[in-house]
DNA sequence: TACAAGATTGTCT
DNA sequence: GACAATCTTGTAG
């Protein structure tokens, strides 16, 4: 499926479709590409562990506009986590993006995190790994220091669905996808 | 205007 | 296993 028609499709297909995915950074003029394995749908306001279940507000603007930006919003005051913006403009629905494996630029990753391990195994980790905070938050994921590509898939790989992490809604819902391996 | 809670992570015991 | 770090939003007074 090509990048333009998953978009378009609806957010538990798009979380699901973007596993495998190939996400790469150029930012400081350094290079970092990741092979997405772990991601959660957000269903804007039919979803109440949403951001964008109350309305749009300043910080989940990005969220509303059209599919294909990334939103970045700050976890706790400390951390950034990201999201593509799917579906249609205005109604708030997203994919945060939780985990990857590293295919290029690895030197960079071990240079921004302090931790040789557990390189990008949480949404905080991986914004880090690839040099993404909250002045990305909005920016075109076709065109621009972050880009976005439909990969081959998750190959023979198993696929797990489970409960969302850190949440305290909805908990029932398993719109979590993991490539397992 | 004040306060509690949150899609987390790193450090200390 | 527990807790601090730190900021934005929503709700209460």
């Amino acid at each position: 499926m090509g990048l333009e028609a998953l978009l378009d499709a609806d957010v538990l297909t798009v979380a699901r479709g973007l596993l495998g995915a190939t996400l790469r950074s150029v930012i400081g003029g350094r290079p970092v590409a990741v092979t997405i394995t772990e991601t959660e749908a957000y269903a804007g306001s039919d979803d109440p562990a949403s951001h964008a279940y109350r309305g749009r507000t300043r910080r989940n603007e990005t969220m509303f506009g059209p599919a294909g930006l990334l939103y970045v919003y700050r976890s706790y005051g400390i951390h950034w986590c990201m999201n593509v913006v799917v579906g249609v403009e205005g109604v708030g629905n997203a994919v945060l993006l939780r985990g990857g494996e590293i295919t290029e630029g690895l030197d960079v990753v071990m240079e921004r995190r302090r931790r040789p391990d557990q390189l990008t195994d949480g949404p905080g980790k991986l914004c880090q790994a690839l040099g993404v905070t909250g002045q990305h938050d909005g920016v075109d994921l076709r065109a621009g220091a972050i880009v976005l590509k439909p990969g081959p898939g998750v190959g023979g790989r198993r696929v797990e669905e489970t409960p969302r992490i850190g949440i305290s809604k909805a908990t029932g819902r398993l719109w979590r996808f993991v490539v397992v391996g």
